[in-house]
RNA sequence: GCCCAGGUGGUGGAAUUUGGUAGACACAAGGGACUUAAAAUCCCUUGGACUUUAAAGUCCGUGCGGGUUCAAGUCCCGCCUUGGGCACCA
C-alpha cells in the first residue's frame, strides 16, 4: 500500500464510470427529505469550456455535493442555451448547418464535463433549440398574447447592423451591441414586446424578499434599471387650449418654466411645416443612439415657434424640439427649468432662453445672470404665487395637490424599465408562432399545432438575412381562423426567452405539458443559483419576470425563481480576463490533462473565494497538486492502521494524541461553516491543509497502539469524506483503498464534538497602555481573576509598570488583559 | 458626475460576522536532509528597520491624513487610488 503511485488519469477514469453506472447523480422526488435545487447557468455551447466555465461549475459541484451529503435531495442539473448568432455566423461562414454545429459543440462540451467529475443529472438535460424545449417558449409566448402580455408595436428601436438585428435595452451597452460591441441605430420597425413593465413594481418589491440571499450590487443594478421615480403629469395648453401633458419630478419648480421641449419623434411634431424645423427634427432622428444620449456631446434643439401656456402662472414659453428627450419616457415631451436642472441650463444660455429662480437660498439670494450653472439644492420658494415662502420641499407636496383639485395635474410613477423587445431577424431561434392573415390580422399558432418547427435544411446566401423570409414552405400556412392563405412570422424570439423559464423546465423535461406539477411543486424554487454578475440586469431581470407570468398562470407556486444567488469573479490571468484577443487564455482540458480534474478543481476553489475575481497562477496548480499528492502518501503510509467504526472515545489518549483530536474537530467544525454559511470554500480548504500539516508532525509511534489507531481511523473517517466534496475521485480511491465498500458520494458529512473544538491550552497577551508586551500560555478555562494576577506577576509587565500608576484594568476573558498607565 | 465594492508581505490571499495576538493557508525565495547526481519527497527560515556574541529584545507596519477608544486592518470624517455599475429617464 505504501508505495501506491498516485495515478490521477486511471483514477479519475474509474470513479467516472462507477458514479455513471450506479446512477449516483440521479434525483427522484423524495417527500421524506428536504430537496435542494442547485443551479448554475447553463452555458452557450460555444464549442469548449473555458476557465471560466470550470470554476462556475465546480463551485456549483461542491455546493451540490456537501448537500447531498448533509442529506438533502439534490437536484443539480445540466443543460445548453444553444440558440443564438455564433451558430448562425459558423454557418454562414463555414457552411455548416447550426444544429449540426451546435450539437458538435455540445458533445464535446459534454465529455469535457464529464472529465471534471461534475456531479450533474444528465437525465434532466435540457437543449434549447431542440423542439420539445421551444415548443414550451411558443406556447408561453401564446399565453402571454392571450394575456396581452406580447403585442406588436411599430417603434423604434435599437438596431445592431452587423448582427443584423433588432436588441432589447438591455442588450445596448453605452451605445454599442452587448454581443460585438458595434453602434447601435434606431430603426423603427413592427416589434414584438414583452409587457415587462407590467411588472416593474412587483420586480421593485420581490427584492425585499431577496435582500439578504442575493449579492446588494444585483439588487442594486436591478433597481436603477427599473427606476422607478413619482411625480406629478401636468397638462400645459397649447393656444388652441389643446393638451400639452408632461411629467414631472420637480413639480416646486414649475413657476420657472421658460420653455418646453419635445423628443423629435413625437406624434404632435406633424402639424410642424417650416422647412427649416423640419430640417433640424428629421437630422436629430437620424442621430446614433450613443450621439443622443451620451452626456458629453451638445444637447441641441429648434424653436417650433409654438407657445405653451403653463397651468400655473399663463405665462407663455416656447417649444423646442430638443434631441435629449426621449419619445419612449413620460409623455415625451419635458418642461424646463434652466434655473435649477443643469441639463435645462446649458440648454438655456445656448440658445439665450431667460433663466428664472423659483427656489432660493435664505441669506443668499441667486443671481440668475452670474449663475454658472443651475441650483439644484434644497432651499425656499420665490416667484411662486402662493407657494412663496415654503420649503421646496414641501411645495412639491403642496403644488401637486393644488394641480389634482384644479384640474391639470395627476400624481404619477414612471419607470425607466421599457418593454422587453424580443424579436429577432435572424433565424437560429426560435420561431415566433404567429400567421398573418388578410382577413383575421394577426392570429396566433393553435395550440395543438405546436411547435411551429424551425426548418433545418435551410440555405444561407452569404448575406446576414433571415432564410426564413426566403423560405416559401415555412412561410406559407393557411390561416387558423378562417382558412384563407397566411404567412408566417419570420422573426425568432431573443435567446433570453429560452434561458427565462429553463430552471423550471428541468424538473421534467421530457413531460407532455409545459411542466410536470409533481415534479415541479417538488423542486422549485431553485435554492441555490450561481453564475456571472455580467447578466444582472438581463437575464436575472428576465428570469424573475417570466417566473412571475408563471406564477400568476398558476405554473409554479413560488414568485421569485432563485432563493439565493451567488455571482462568482472571473478568472483572470495577467492582470486581465481571460480571453482570446489578449492572448492569456488557459485551455481546461491541457491542465486536466497534466494534473487531473481533482487538482484543477482543488485550485479553482482555493485560490480565491468565489465572489472575488481568481488570479491564474501556474504555480498555484501545483501546489494543489501536491497537497493531493500529501494527502495520498499519508493514506497510504498508515492505512494499514485503519479500523472501521473507529471511536477513539473509549480510549485513554495521550496528550499528543489529544491535541490531534481537537484539531480533528476544529477542523470539521470550521469547514463545515465554511462551506454551510460563507461559501467560502478557499479558506476551508487552508484549514485541511493545516490539518494535514499537523498529521505531518506526526510518526509512526504516534498512532502504532491502540488509541493512535483509534484516532487516526477517526481522522480518515472525518478527513477523506469531507475531501470528497472538493476533490471527488482521489477521495473515493484512498476511501476504497482503505477497505470501505461504500462510495463517499453518499457517505454523510462528518460532525464533530463541540467539546472537542476548544483547546485545552491557549495564549493569551497581556498588554500595557494598549501595546502587547508578553504573551503567556494558559490552561483554556482560566479565570478573569487568575489571567489578571497572571499579569500582575508577568515580568515584563511588572517591569512596564514600574513608577506608574495603574488607571484601570481591562480583561477579555480567554484573549488578553490590557493595562492602562498614567 | 453619481452609486457600489476594493486597496493587507515579493505574490494569491487569511483575520472584517462581534473592535481585542495582523499576515492562517499556499506560491515564490533561501537553507538543510535524502540521492553518485537530479527530479520527487521531507524538514527549517521567511513583513520591514534596528540592538545584541548569543539568547532575546526595541521600534515601525493593513493606500494617505485626521479622529473616537484602554485597544482600530475592523468604527467615524476628509482625501488618494483601482475595479465594477449607471450615466441626459425630465
Amino acid at each position: 500500500m505504501e508505495d501506491r503511485e498516485y495515478d490521477f488519469k486511471k483514477i479519475e477514469k474509474k470513479w467516472q464510470d462507477i458514479w455513471d453506472k450506479s446512477k449516483a447523480f440521479l434525483s427522484k422526488i423524495d417527500n421524506s427529505k428536504k430537496k435542494y435545487y442547485l443551479l448554475e447557468m447553463f452555458p452557450y455551447p460555444s464549442g469548449r469550456l473555458h476557465m471560466g466555465h470550470v470554476r462556475n461549475y465546480t463551485i456549483g459541484d461542491i455546493t451540490a455535493r456537501f448537500h447531498r451529503m448533509k442529506g438533502f435531495n439534490v437536484f443539480h442539473p445540466m443543460g445548453w442555451d444553444a440558440f443564438g448568432l455564433p451558430a448562425e455566423n459558423a454557418a454562414i461562414q463555414n457552411n455548416i448547418p447550426p444544429a449540426k454545429w451546435t450539437a458538435d459543440n455540445i458533445s464535446h462540451m459534454k465529455k469535457q464535463f464529464a472529465l471534471l467529475g461534475f456531479s450533474y443529472d444528465w437525465t434532466r438535460e435540457i437543449t434549447s433549440f431542440k423542439e420539445n424545449y421551444y415548443k414550451w417558449n411558443q406556447w408561453m409566448f401564446i399565453k402571454m398574447y392571450e394575456k396581452g402580455l406580447a403585442y406588436k408595436k411599430n417603434g423604434s428601436v435599437n438596431w445592431c447592423s452587423q448582427c443584423a438585428t433588432v436588441l432589447a435595452n438591455e442588450q445596448v451597452e453605452n451605445g454599442q451591441c452587448w454581443r460585438c460591441e458595434s453602434e447601435v441605430t434606431q430603426k423603427v420597425l413592427d416589434q414584438w414586446f414583452f409587457r415587462i413593465t407590467d411588472y416593474a413594481e412587483d420586480l421593485l418589491k420581490g427584492h425585499e424578499e431577496l435582500k439578504d440571499t442575493w449579492p446588494e450590487q444585483v439588487i442594486t443594478m436591478q433597481r436603477n434599471w427599473i427606476g422607478r421615480s413619482t411625480g406629478l403629469k401636468i397638462n400645459f395648453k397649447l393656444e388652441s387650449g389643446e393638451d400639452f401633458p408632461i411629467f414631472t419630478t420637480r413639480p416646486d419648480t414649475v413657476y420657472g418654466v421658460t420653455f418646453m421641449a419635445i423628443a423629435p419623434e413625437h406624434p404632435f411634431l406633424a402639424r410642424i411645416k417650416d422647412s427649416n424645423v423640419l430640417k433640424y427634427i428629421h437630422e436629430f432622428r437620424n442621430q446614433s443612439l450613443s450621439d443622443r444620449t451620451s452626456e458629453d456631446k451638445g444637447k441641441d434643439g429648434v424653436d417650433t415657434g409654438i407657445k405653451i401656456i403653463n397651468p400655473f402662472t399663463g405665462v407663455k414659453v416656447p417649444l423646442f424640439v430638443g434631441n435629449f428627450v426621449l419619445m419612449e419616457y413620460g409623455t415625451g415631451a419635458i418642461m424646463s427649468v434652466p434655473g435649477h436642472d443643469s441639463r435645462d441650463f446649458a440648454f438655456a444660455k445656448k440658445y439665450g432662453i431667460p433663466v428664472k429662480i423659483v427656489i432660493d437660498r435664505p441669506g443668499n439670494p441667486l443671481d440668475p445672470a452670474s449663475m454658472s450653472d443651475a441650483f439644484t439644492s434644497d432651499g425656499i420658494c420665490v416667484n411662486s404665487g402662493e407657494f412663496n415662502g415654503i420649503q421646496n420641499t414641501e411645495a412639491m407636496e403642496k403644488i401637486s395637490m393644488y394641480a389634482e383639485k384644479n384640474g391639470f395635474g395627476k400624481r404619477e410613477v414612471n419607470y425607466r424599465l421599457r418593454d422587453w423587445g424580443i424579436s429577432r431577424q435572424r433565424y437560429w431561434g426560435c420561431p415566433i408562432p404567429i400567421i398573418y392573415c388578410e382577413t383575421c390580422g394577426t392570429v396566433p399558432v393553435k395550440e395543438k399545432d405546436l411547435p411551429v418547427v424551425l426548418p433545418v435544411d435551410v440555405d444561407f446566401h452569404g448575406d446576414s438575412k433571415s432564410p426564413l423570409a426566403q423560405m416559401e414552405s415555412f412561410l406559407n400556412v393557411p390561416c387558423p381562423t378562417c382558412g384563407a392563405r397566411g404567412r408566417r412570422e419570420t422573426d425568432t424570439m431573443d435567446t433570453f426567452v429560452d434561458s427565462s423559464w429553463y430552471y423550471a423546465k428541468f424538473t421534467s423535461p421530457d413531460s407532455m405539458n409545459i411542466f410536470d406539477k409533481d415534479e415541479v411543486d417538488y423542486w422549485m424554487p431553485v435554492d441555490q443559483y450561481i453564475g456571472g454578475i455580467e447578466h444582472a440586469v438581463l437575464h436575472l431581470l428576465y428570469a424573475r419576470f417570466f417566473s412571475m407570468v408563471m406564477n400568476d398562470m398558476g405554473l409554479l407556486k413560488s414568485r421569485e425563481p432563485f432563493s439565493r444567488l451567488l455571482t462568482q469573479g472571473m478568472v483572470i490571468k495577467d492582470g486581465a480576463k481571460m480571453s482570446k484577443s489578449k492572448g492569456n487564455v488557459v485551455d481546461p482540458d491541457r491542465i486536466i490533462e497534466k494534473y487531473g480534474a481533482d487538482t484543477v478543481r482543488l485550485f479553482m476553489l482555493f485560490a480565491s473565494p468565489p465572489k472575488k475575481d481568481l488570479d491564474w497562477s501556474d504555480k498555484g496548480v501545483e501546489g494543489c497538486f501536491r497537497f493531493i499528492g500529501r494527502i495520498w502518501r499519508f493514506v497510504n503510509r498508515f492505512g494499514k492502521f485503519y479500523v472501521k467504526d473507529s471511536n477513539p472515545e473509549k480510549l485513554e489518549l495521550n496528550d499528543e494524541l489529544k491535541k490531534i483530536r481537537i484539531e480533528l474537530h476544529r477542523t470539521v467544525k470550521i469547514v463545515t461553516n465554511d462551506i454551510e454559511k460563507r461559501m467560502q470554500y478557499n479558506t476551508a480548504i487552508a484549514r485541511m491543509m493545516e490539518l494535514t500539516n499537523t498529521l505531518y508532525q506526526a510518526d509512526e509511534k504516534t498512532f502504532d497502539g491502540q488509541a493512535g489507531k483509534q484516532l487516526l481511523s477517526e481522522i480518515f473517517d472525518k478527513l477523506i469524506p469531507m475531501l470528497s466534496a472538493f476533490i471527488p475521485h482521489v477521495a473515493e480511491e484512498m476511501w476504497e483503498n482503505l477497505g470501505n465498500g461504500n462510495m463517499l458520494v453518499n457517505h454523510r458529512w462528518p460532525g464533530y464534538i463541540e467539546e472537542l473544538t476548544s483547546r485545552d491550552e491557549i495564549e493569551i497577551v497581556f498588554q500595557v497602555n494598549g501595546k502587547i508586551r508578553s504573551k503567556v500560555s494558559v490552561n483554556s478555562d482560566i479565570t478573569k481573576e487568575a489571567m489578571e494576577d497572571l499579569a500582575m506577576q508577568n515580568d515584563k509587565v511588572v517591569q512596564m509598570l514600574e513608577g506608574k500608576e495603574i488607571v484601570k484594568t481591562i480583561t477579555v476573558p480567554g484573549k488578553l488583559v490590557n493595562i492602562v498607565v498614567r
